[in-house]
DNA sequence: ACAGCCATGTAATCGGTTACATGATTGG
DNA sequence: CCAATCATGTAACCGATTACATGGCTGT
C-alpha cells in the first residue's frame, strides 16, 4: 500500500487534531499557514476528501448550518492508524533531505550577473527574509506542537539570513 | 509573459555554467544532486527542453558520437536574459517564503504519539539528518558559487539539528 | 558474444493549479 | 437592498512521475 502524499498525511493530521471538518475549513488552516507551499487550492482539497473516503480513512456526513448544506469529514480508526504510519520512522527519503531552497538554486548561477547585481541580490533577499522572519514570530500559537514546529521554521529563517550574511 | 519555474530555470542556468547539453547530460546533474527534490525523470526534461526551444530559449543541433546521435542544446542571448530575470528580484514570495519541511510538517501531529514514540522519532530523524549532513559536507565542489550554495544547504541542515535537540 | 548498463526518448497516469459556477451570508 | 465576500464545489489544463521501448556501448 502506497504511502501518504505530505498533502493527504497533513490533510489526515487536521482531522486528528482539530476535529471533524468541512473541506472548506481544512482548507483555511492551509490558507492561513505562512508557508506559500500549502497553496489550499480547491481543486487539490475537496478531491483529496474524497479519495479519503473511498479508502476509508475518513467518513463524511452531511451537515447544515443556516441555509448552506455542506459535507463535513472525520477521521477513522483506519485513519489515525495510516496518520501514525506516515509520521514515523521508517522515513521516505525527501523527509530528511536538504528541501529545494529557490534562493540557494539561485546563488548557483549567480555568476551570471556583474559583481553589483550580486550584492543587490543578496541585500534584497536578506530584507525580505527578515520581514519573513518577522511574520513568523507574530504568528499567533497556543498549541505546544504547533510552537515546536514554529521554532524549526524560524531556526531555518534564521540560518538562510546568517548564510546570506556571510555572503555578503 | 509567466515566470520561469524553478525546473525550468535551473535548467537553463546549468546550459548557461556548463555550455551546450544533451537533455541527459542535463538530468545527470540533477539526479547527481544531493536533494530529492531534483528528481531529474526524463519525462520532464525531455518535453521542457522542447518547450524551451519552442520559446526560443535555447537552439537545439544533433550532436552524433560515435553511432550514436543525439540532440544537444545550448542557451540563446534570449535565454540569457530570461535567465537573470529568473534569478534577479523581484521574488516570487515562495522564493523568500519558508519551504515546506516534511518533519516540521509531522511535528505540528507528534502529538498523535504516546511520549516514547516521540523520542523515538525525534532520535531518527536526528540520526538520519546528521548522516545527510555529513553526505552533504563530503560533496565535491570546485565552483565558487556551488560552494556558497552549498553552504547554506549545511546552514540549513545544522539549524534542522539544532532545531530536533532543542526537542529532544 | 552476450549480459548489463548507458543513452535517448515516449506514453499513460496522476495530482495540483487555475478558472469557473452557484448560491448563501454579511456589511454598509 | 445591493455589492462584496464566504462557502461549496466542478472542470479543464498542465506539468511531473512512472513505466515502458529501443538501441548503442562495454566489460568479461
Amino acid at each position: 500500500m502506497r504511502a501518504l502524499s505530505e498533502l493527504e498525511g497533513c490533510v489526515l493530521g487536521i482531522l486528528w487534531k482539530r476535529g471533524a471538518r468541512s473541506a472548506y475549513a481544512v482548507r483555511r488552516e492551509m490558507l492561513d499557514s505562512p508557508s506559500t507551499h500549502w497553496s489550499g487550492s480547491a481543486g487539490a482539497i475537496y478531491p483529496l476528501l474524497e479519495r479519503l473516503r473511498k479508502r476509508e480513512w475518513v467518513r463524511s456526513r452531511t451537515a447544515s448550518q443556516g441555509d448552506r448544506e455542506s459535507t463535513v469529514y472525520g477521521i477513522t480508526r483506519a485513519g489515525r492508524e495510516r496518520l501514525l504510519a506516515w509520521i514515523e520512522p521508517p522515513f521516505e527519503p525527501d523527509v530528511v533531505s536538504i528541501a529545494m531552497d529557490p534562493l540557494r538554486t539561485r546563488v548557483h548561477f549567480l555568476g551570471a550577473l556583474p559583481p553589483a547585481r550580486r550584492r543587490a541580490f543578496l541585500r534584497q533577499a536578506r530584507a525580505e527574509l527578515v520581514r519573513h522572519l518577522e511574520e513568523l514570530a507574530s504568528e499567533p500559537v497556543t498549541d505546544e506542537f504547533d510552537r515546536q514546529a514554529l521554532r524549526g521554521g524560524l531556526r531555518v529563517t534564521r540560518a538562510r539570513i546568517a548564510w546570506l550574511d556571510e555572503l555578503l
